[in-house]
DNA sequence: CGATCGGTTGAGTTCCCTCAAGTTAGGTGG
DNA sequence: CCACCTAACTTGAGGGAACTCAACCGATCG
């Protein structure tokens, strides 16, 4: 009904399980840490399912290399990507007995799996994990507010500014850079899954991408490959300054 | 610009601070805990401001007892609520050095506060705080999914749904009860600060009230005081059924 | 070379926002 | 006790940003 184009209309046969889970910020490129918990490593290909929403969380996730987005689902399709995760962030851990998200990998991925039980015990683990959830409610926090408050332009320019390291934060490295205000970035995801995850629809996304392309703001080198012309610029349109 | 009414509109002469911090979900009516751990308890009247945005992150919060908002603004003055707190819930856990929401409460709120190095050492506090982090993520979730997919009828029936105990949670307890499927509110939050809780304006919050009115689902007894005539009704329109 | 998949573009509509003018409920003081 | 004031809320009219539906485009692949 109020609802946008539904993500079970695009993939027909889907079996929705129900609620759990949790995400992440990080950084690195390859990341080991619960392997010194006894984790499991598992390798996953583009776009296959970890868990999904409603599994039993008794594991603990720790992704370690590639990409992996959580997100949930309304009866009638809508689907809400409510994190993207980068190496080195611990999910799926639950609130109650049951994941509520799914979880599925955006690239191929390397995820460590350990048994929840297992570290339960350790304080330096704990802690670790208190520090990334901490890490990720903050991602979360702003992430609201773009969902909340912001326009469709301004949520595909913050998009793109957190998929460029040392801009847009709170100490902007600034335009210095030898080589000028620019920068290539690879999404990773598609217009959908882009759309899914700031609010928006597939069509919405596409335009305000041909006009940053027609306001010489972007050049689009591949649809999963773009240039950002001008970081600053597009910096400015994300409502945070 | 593109921008909802703003905040700093609204309240002008407010000194803005920047960056850092957490949320939660919770049960009781007063809640001790960090009291082990040689808390210091503060109390705070309605509508005063617990820390700000951009304030130093040194210390651990835990909502004792009351209700009490975390929000952000942006420069222009449009505001998210990102958090509603309710007893038990920890806060003020930053992910950087400086707190990355505003903290203000809603009702008279008994707080108690922890220096962070006071605690790091418990096994048993950080399981805890473990816990309570993982609710509040999925909390955030949910509103996630609020913010990016509902429609404004939706996320009014939702936050109503939200006050209502034991109700359309996983296994809700159905319309049973003693006395029909009736059940009464307090809201503890302006129209002005739902708005900003759900992405909304006021005005449109106001209509949506009204329209609840006119269809017999809802009764204003006050303005912070809302009778639900049909619980069960109110939960079809949240979007989850 | 047609088929398919992901993306773009256009036309029309709708939901919610903006602006502006009421209305109501409390509180205060004459 | 009533007139007045203010703050919070409601209601209306109009407009615009983003949605829906539908057609089209371009790249990749068997």
């Amino acid at each position: 009904m109020e609802g946008r184009m539904a993500y079970l209309d695009r993939n027909p046969g889907i079996d929705i399980a129900q609620r759990t889970a949790v995400f992440g910020t990080a950084v690195a490129d390859e990341v080991p840490s619960l392997a010194a918990f006894g984790a499991k490593t598992s390798h996953f290909k583009p776009h296959e399912v970890v868990y999904y929403e409603g599994d039993p969380a008794d594991r603990i996730f720790e992704l370690a290399k590639g990409s992996v987005m959580l997100f949930k689902l309304l009866p009638d399709g809508r689907r809400q990507v409510v994190e993207v995760l980068r190496p080195g962030d611990i999910f799926g851990i639950p609130a109650g007995k049951e994941q509520n998200c799914t979880a599925e990998t955006l690239t191929d991925a390397k995820v460590n799996v350990v048994d929840m039980n297992h570290i339960a015990g350790s304080p330096d683990f704990q802690r670790q994990i208190t520090r990334c959830l901490a890490a990720q409610m903050q991602v979360l926090h702003e992430h609201a507010v773009l969902l909340g408050r912001k326009s469709a332009m301004e949520r595909v320019a913050s998009f793109l500014m957190h998929l460029v390291p040392d801009r847009g934060g709170t100490e902007c490295a600034g335009p210095s850079e030898t080589g000028g205000d620019t920068r290539q970035l690879k999404l990773f995801m598609t217009r959908q899954e882009i759309a899914d995850y700031l609010g928006l629809t597939i069509e919405t996304v596409s335009r305000v991408i041909s006009e940053m392309k027609r306001r010489g703001l972007i050049t689009v080198e591949r649809n999963d490959e773009i240039r950002l012309n001008k970081v600053c610029a597009m910096c400015q349109l994300t409502g945070k300054h």
